[in-house]
DNA sequence: TAAATAGTGTCTCTAAGACACTATCAT
DNA sequence: ATGATAGTGTCTTAGAGACACTATTTA
């Protein structure tokens, strides 16, 4: 049996948080098929690059920004889903800071950034809608049991900054207090800098980087 | 740009836990490359052929069996990883019950279950000793927030039978008492059949069967 | 001053873990 | 009878959630 060849891909979901909201990175098609919806970035695997890589350098392409978290998040591969052939995609999931330039890309076509509530709303390419659902799933799930929520922080960030994250990815207020209590007192998740932000009214807060657990036990509780 | 193409196969994870151990399938490659290796069980996807659907038909060639849990656990496309040629492979896992029968299939060569400590030892072909690490550790954190530590059971199982899967996976003792009032008192994980399981010298068990429930919260912790 | 955010202390309730105790079988 | 497994109750302790209270800033 001689082996049926296929394209592959790498889609991105890549997310953030804007002003309390959670919001995703969309291109416009420029080209068929799907010309003119909205869609996830992505593009070919190249024939001698890891999958990873290929991730990498999408995200690189639309962002600018490296050192940010990317991990593998699931593939697509129903026989239907892109017109012009087979086509098998490894969907990745990035969290970025807002550092993260609203827009950018030298062959991307406009790219945005879509609160998610709007993008779920769109009739994006392909199974594009699919993934960004699992993406925003997993991403929700991470917040728990993982210490990533500061991936969404710029490097520096309070306790504050912390839980708005929480707040916008989940879509729920937190406690103000208990959180505070909570992330403080879990070892290894967050590094005090010493320094403290004061651009708010109110008292100034202490500045954190994040530590170096990855796993949060026990989890933050939704 | 032309889309290079590329070959993709599905590879299979299929635990089982036998007297009290957890054991996956190998498969022992009759031809090139890694002749003589021990592999995971998989195969080519056919070109109209979802993946999902490419994973249940290796399964059934394999165990013959059907109506066992079956999800994606990662992709793997490292360039170098099959010696033929770009290979892109998408790994499912399987938990299946004892019941599976021990070997079967008919085009593969000899199947056989063998205790994953003794399998991770061993010399598998390709990448398959990094999927079947990542598959056992998707198993392990499974059982914690999941009711799936029921698809190792048969149909009708006892608490005991239960405890005893969730101890072969994570390879530890649990309190028989306290995983006893944990799992019962978890709405939606157990339906009672009202039949008694007495086999076993001792007081007779109660014979349950999996509950609608697919999350387990609180989560039941290692 | 008031308003706002940061951070601590305290109370209640739930659930995990340890383990004594009872129940019902085989031998 | 003994030994084995099933199942319940009880105690202690850790942590979640609610929320009163203090601390430190801007306007």
């Amino acid at each position: 049996m001689t082996a049926p060849l296929m394209a592959v891909t790498v889609d991105l979901v890549i997310l953030t948080v804007r002003s309390g909201e959670l919001c995703v990175l969309l291109v416009r098609r420029g080209v068929p098929p799907f010309r003119g919806h909205l869609a996830l970035p992505g593009g070919y695997v190249l024939p001698d690059e890891d999958l990873l890589a290929a991730a990498e350098r999408e995200l690189r392409e639309e962002t600018g920004l490296g050192d940010i978290h990317l991990e593998q998040l699931a593939t697509y591969g129903h026989p239907g889903r892109d017109p012009r052939g087979r086509t098998v995609t490894v969907a990745h999931l990035a969290l970025a800071p807002h550092a993260g330039a609203p827009t950018a890309g030298t062959d991307a076509a406009e790219a945005q950034w879509l609160p998610v509530a709007e993008a779920m709303a769109e009739d994006l390419a392909f199974d594009h809608d699919v993934i960004l659902r699992d993406g925003v799933e997993r991403a929700r799930a991470k917040l728990e049991y993982s210490s990533l929520g500061a991936a969404f922080c710029p490097p520096e960030f309070t306790v504050g900054q912390l839980r708005e994250v929480y707040e916008a990815v989940w879509g729920e207020r937190l406690d103000p207090r208990n959180f505070h209590r909570k992330v403080t007192k879990t070892p290894g998740f967050l590094e005090e800098t010493g320094a403290t932000s004061n651009t708010e009214p109110g008292r100034p807060a202490k500045l954190y980087r994040r530590g170096p657990v990855e796993q949060l036990n026990p989890p933050i509780t939704r």
